[in-house]
DNA sequence: CTGAAAGCGCTTACAG
DNA sequence: CTGAAAGCGCTTACAG
C-alpha cells in the first residue's frame, strides 16, 4: 500500500497524467470543471504531492540549510527559528546541520546540501573552515555567512556591528563610572564578533585615554564556565570597585556568580555589561545590563538575502551590518545616578 | 552548467549509466579496475551524487522531520541538537519544523513531512492537534512523540518521568524544610508534562499529611515571566517563610526574581526548585535546586526508537519514562543542614 | 481543452 | 564482468 500518485487519480477518473498534474498545479489550460474534479478526487483519496519527484523534475529544490556552530547558544535557536519562519514563508523548507564548530562536519553538512541539490545555505563558520566556500563556490551555490565574516570572504554576509556594540559598552561603563578601570572578557578566539568587539573595547579605553592593561583582559572565554573562571581571578587580582564589558551575556552570567561567591556585590564593587540580551538577562540578579542584537532582524535579513541570491536578484546591500541597542539595566548602574536613565524608566 | 552527473561520467570513461551506479555504490560485480577508475573520474570533475534521484528511484527517503513547539526554549534545542547528531549517525538527515504550539503549522508540517516521503518524524505535540496524528498514521509514516504524551496515544512515546519530577522535588522541599508551607508554580495547561508534575505535587502533599490549598498553586505559568508575576503574587499574599515546588526552571529564574525585589532571601524566606537543569541553572544567585532532565538520553532513546521503526523492527519498549534527578544546590539547602547534601560536597 | 512523448538523475532486475 | 531496458513520480514542451 503506497501512498496515491498522480497516476492514480488519472487512472481512477480517465485522464491522464499530464492534466492531472496541470489541474494540481493550477497550470496549462484546463477546463474550471476537470480542475474541480480533479482536486476532488485528489481530496477524496488522501493525494499527497511527493515533492521529491516534482523537484528533481525540475532541477532545482526548495530546501535551505542552516549551518550553525552550536545550536543550544540561545542566539542561534532564537536565529534559527526566525529563519526557519522567513524561509518557510517562501515556500522553502529548513535543513538543519550542527558544526559544533568542527570544520569536517562543515564540510560534511555543505555537501550534503550540494548531494541534495539545495538551493542555498545560511551559515555561521568557524574561522578554520578553510575548504567549504571554495566547494560552495565550484558548486554554484548561493551562501549567506551569518553573524560572523571573514577577511577572504566579501560577500555575502549579516553581522551585527560588533565594533559598535564593544565601544558602545564599555564606553558607557566609562562615562558611567570613569574612575573605575573597565576590564574585558572577551569570546572565542578567532571569530569575527570575538576580535571586533574587543577592537571597540580598545577604542573606546584609547578615546577616554585608557590604556589598555592585558593583565585586565581575559581572552578566549566559551560561556558560562570560562566567564566564571574570568570572574574569580578578577575578583582576587583587581581591586574593587572595577568595571567589566563580557563579550556575552552567558560569560556575564558567569562573571556575575563568581562576584556573588566572592562577596563583590554589582554593581557597587563591579558593574558589568554584557552583549545579546538573552531572554535571561532582566531577570538576572542583579538584571544585566547588555547590548542588544537584533536577532531577529539578522535572522530576516540574511533569509532575504538568500531568497534573492537563489532567485538570482541583484543585491543592493551584500554586506549588511546592523546597530546593537544599549540597554542599561541594574549591572552598571545605581538608582540615583543621573547620567544614566534605566530600563523601566524609559 | 549544471553539476555533473553519473551520465557524464559514463560518457567520459565509455562506460555505460548503470555500471558507473554500481561502481559508485559498490554494489554488483565489477572489476576492481572498473570500480577505481570510475571512483577516480568522480573525484577529478567533482561528482556529487543527487541524493533526491536515488531517493526518488529507491522510493525511500533518508530524512526523517523534527516538530518542536518552541526551539527557542533551551530544552529544546538541546535535544533537537542531539536528536541530529544521533539521527545523523545513523545517515539521516534532519528536517526542522517549530509548530509554536499552533495545531495548523502543526498539520502543515506534518503535510510536508509526508510531501518529501520521510521516513518518520520525532514530534512534541500541542494538545489540541488532533489531525496530526490520524494523519501520520494514514500514511503510514513512523513517529514517536517526544517529552509529552497522550492519553489517546498509546505508543510511541519518550518521556521523563514527570510525576516522579514532580513528586521528588516536593518531597525534598517537605522534609528538608517541614515546617513550611509548599506552594506549586504549574506550567502550561494542557500538556501531559505540566499535569503529571502536578500529580507528583499533590501526591507527596498527602503522603505528608498537608493539605493542597488552591491559593497556594498557579496555574498555566509558560516562562519567565509568568514565573516572575507568580512570585510577585506569593510574595503579597504568602507570609515567608515559604517553599515553592516551580513546574521548570524557567519558571523558577522569573520567580527568583521577583523574590529578589520584593526583599525576601533564598532559601531563608523561601526555598525554591525547578525542573531541567537548564546550563543557566547553577549560576543563578543563589544556584537553583532542580530536578535534572535526561535530555541527551531522552534524545537518543527516541531517536534509536524511530530508527528501528523505520527499519520495522520490533520495539521492544514503546513507552519509554526515564527518570529525573533532583539536584540540591542553594536554593532549597542551608550551609549546615544536614539532612541535605549539596552539589558540590558529593 | 486534453494527451502522447520525453526526461529529471538515479537504480534495479535481467540478459548477455 | 558489462550494458540495454524499464521505472521512481512528476513536469514540460509539443501536437492535436
Amino acid at each position: 500500500m503506497k501512498n496515491p500518485t498522480i497516476r492514480d487519480i488519472a487512472k481512477r477518473m480517465n485522464l491522464s497524467v499530464p492534466t492531472v498534474s496541470k489541474a494540481l498545479n493550477g497550470s496549462g489550460n484546463l477546463s474550471q470543471e476537470t480542475r474541480a474534479r480533479v482536486h476532488a478526487t485528489a481530496e477524496e483519496i488522501g493525494y499527497v504531492p511527493n515533492f521529491m519527484a516534482a523537484q528533481i523534475r525540475r532541477s532545482q529544490s526548495r530546501m535551505v540549510g542552516i549551518v550553525v556552530s552550536d545550536l543550544s547558544q540561545p542566539f542561534f535557536s532564537h536565529v534559527l527559528q526566525a529563519c526557519e519562519a522567513e524561509l518557510g514563508k517562501a515556500g522553502y523548507q529548513t535543513l538543519l546541520f550542527n558544526s559544533f564548530e568542527n570544520p569536517e562536519k562543515e564540510m560534511n553538512a555543505v555537501k550534503q546540501l550540494v548531494s541534495l541539490n539545495a538551493a542555498g545555505c545560511i551559515m555561521d563558520l568557524s574561522q578554520n573552515s578553510k575548504d567549504s566556500i571554495p566547494f560552495l563556490r565550484k558548486h554554484r551555490m548561493p551562501f549567506v555567512l551569518f553573524g560572523r565574516r571573514f577577511s577572504e570572504v566579501e560577500d555575502y554576509y549579516v553581522v551585527p556591528d560588533n565594533r559598535a556594540v564593544g565601544y558602545d559598552a564599555t564606553r558607557h561603563l566609562l562615562e558611567c563610572l570613569p574612575e573605575r578601570p573597565v576590564l574585558c572578557v572577551n569570546g572565542p578566539n578567532g571569530i569575527s564578533p570575538t576580535t571586533e568587539r574587543y577592537e571597540g573595547y580598545v577604542r573606546a579605553m584609547r578615546e577616554a585615554r585608557r590604556e589598555v592593561d592585558q593583565r585586565f583582559v581575559f581572552h578566549n572565554c566559551f560561556g558560562m564556565d570560562d566567564g566564571y573562571n574570568a570572574g574569580l581571578m578578577a575578583a582576587e587580582r583587581v581591586p574593587a570597585p572595577f568595571s567589566v564589558f563580557c563579550s556575552t551575556d552567558r560569560i556575564a552570567a558567569g562573571f556575575l556568580r563568581a562576584l556573588y561567591e566572592r562577596n563583590l556585590r554589582v554593581p557597587d564593587d563591579a558593574a558589568i555589561v554584557g552583549v545579546d540580551d538573552i531572554a535571561e538577562a532582566r531577570f538576572m540578579i542583579p538584571a544585566l545590563s547588555t547590548v542588544a542584537l537584533p536577532k531577529k532582524q539578522m535572522a530576516e535579513e540574511s533569509a532575504c538575502m538568500l531568497m534573492e541570491l537563489v532567485n538570482g536578484k541583484q543585491i543592493d546591500n551584500p554586506r549588511i551590518q546592523l546597530p546593537g541597542k544599549l540597554i542599561i539595566r541594574e549591572s552598571s548602574s545605581f538608582p540615583g545616578s543621573i547620567s544614566v536613565m534605566r530600563e523601566h524608566e524609559k
